[in-house]
DNA sequence: TCTGGGGTCCTAGGACCC
DNA sequence: TCTGGGGTCCTAGGACCC
């Protein structure tokens, strides 16, 4: 069997980039994305000129509870990264811009560079709004076929992912970073060794010289926990790793999960590039401005509850689903987090339906403790026009005398 | 200066059924 | 009445990812 040739693509700095797009006075300056609404700039015209001036906010004196969701080059530089709270981002970089998320903004710009890449390479994988797999192995085959050396395809391969590059920019004016190896976990990891703008081939020769002196924690699917555990064995670069006994990482993680780490240290993954995927569950939850008691604040629970289940309910409708597990999540002040769910009969996407069974799940949970979040979920989803179906197939048919009543009834 | 919002998948125990 | 064994669904929590 030839080999595969997996791509990942993933969006520089993807909402920054989009944000520089719409104000390019930004270049060069630390931005960082996130917070709340409060933070967007305030635009003055000249009445004389016409000219737009815009003043933007800086995180100096920033309060609130939001969390940076990306941040510039300039300002990675100062510290600052994903998911980092934005009270500890301005203490690291006070006059670095501050602008809100603008999702619709950035799923334009999704849709636009994944229809460029389509139109070169139609086998893609989903994986958010900023990144993708792609199966480049058809699409290369033919150069791969007529080149007469090693180098010489890879050649090919790398000249393919050039010209997706180039796409991309040209669709969106943004740039990227492309990995290509013969799975998607390594092409994961090789997408991330070259950015910005980079352009990473792995090939068989280059595991050890390349990815084993990685951080163990660089493997999509181990996280915080999983390397602290694997530190805790002194375990602590990808290397390592696929030297460690599997036995002993079995007996440590599990069969699944030792298994699993252990192959994917050795550059080993058959996952199939997936084209098409249909949602489990779609969710609502929100972080209050501050920790609401059930009892005192009981009015601006009710409220905030039913907006998250009418927001479901829209979701719901507009994406075409219906689901039969409903379930909430609250988040105590201590950060404590707690879900309750419920399996009602039939699908469902009526906003009062699952403020019904939402709400009955939050009669399980004990409210004496201050509330920081609070969620609403629909899960077990199916598409809404075979609701039909469901509720025909699985209702029971009415009961009609059978052969063997008959028999039952003759004293057998 | 405490930590967003939207997801997926896995585990594990109990219920229930055959 | 000493307790097999497999399959599936439901529920709660947790790890992880973007």
């Amino acid at each position: 069997m030839t080999p595969r040739v997996i791509a990942h693509l993933d969006m520089d700095a993807f909402y920054a980039s989009v944000e520089l797009l719409r104000h390019p006075e930004l270049a060069g300056r630390p931005v960082v994305i996130g917070g709340g609404r409060a933070h967007r700039p305030v635009e003055r015209v000249d009445p004389a000129t016409g000219a737009i001036t815009r003043t933007f906010a800086t995180l100096k004196g920033y309060t609130g509870r939001g969390v940076v969701t990306t941040a510039t080059y300039e300002a990675r530089a100062l510290g600052v990264h994903s998911a980092m709270g934005m009270m500890k981002a301005a203490a690291l970089a006070p006059d670095a811009v501050v602008l809100p998320v603008d999702f619709d903004a950035y799923r334009h710009c999704s849709r636009l560079f994944k229809a460029a890449v389509r139109a070169i390479a139609p086998q893609i994988e989903d994986r958010g709004i900023d990144e993708i797999y792609i199966d480049l192995t058809d699409v290369c085959a033919p150069q791969r076929a007529a080149a007469g050396t090693t180098g010489e395809a890879t050649e090919a391969v790398r000249a393919l992912a050039q010209s997706i590059k180039d796409a991309v920019r040209s669709a969106t004016g943004l740039s990227c970073s492309i990995g290509i190896a013969p799975n998607k976990l390594l092409a994961k990891i090789a997408s991330d060794l070259d950015k910005p703008d980079g352009l990473t081939v792995i090939g068989d020769g280059d595991l050890e010289r390349r990815i084993w002196p990685l951080p163990a924690r660089r493997i999509n699917g181990i996280g915080p926990k999983s390397a602290a555990r694997l530190a805790e064995m002194q375990i602590h670069s990808i290397g390592e790793l696929a030297h460690a006994d599997r036995d002993v990482l079995v007996a440590r993680f599990g069969r699944a999960q030792g298994e699993w780490m252990h192959d994917a240290a050795h550059g080993r993954d058959a996952r199939a590039v997936v084209t098409h995927s249909e949602p489990r569950s779609i969710s609502r939850e929100t972080t209050f401005e501050r920790d609401l008691s059930a009892t005192r604040d009981r009015d601006a629970l009710s409220r905030i509850f039913t907006g998250l289940c009418d927001g479901v309910s829209d979701d719901l409708r507009r994406k075409g689903y219906a689901g039969r597990t409903i379930g909430v999540k609250l988040r105590y002040d201590n950060f404590v987090t707690v879900t309750r769910d419920r399996t009602i009969a039939a699908p469902t996407q009526d906003a009062a339906t699952i403020r019904r069974a939402a709400g009955s799940c939050l009669k399980r949970i004990a409210l004496e403790r201050r509330i920081r979040l609070l969620g609403v979920r629909v899960g077990g989803l199916i598409p809404a026009d075979a609701v039909a179906n469901f509720v025909s197939e699985t209702t029971p048919m009415p009961v009609t005398p059978s052969l063997f009543d008959t028999v039952a009834g003759t004293n057998l």
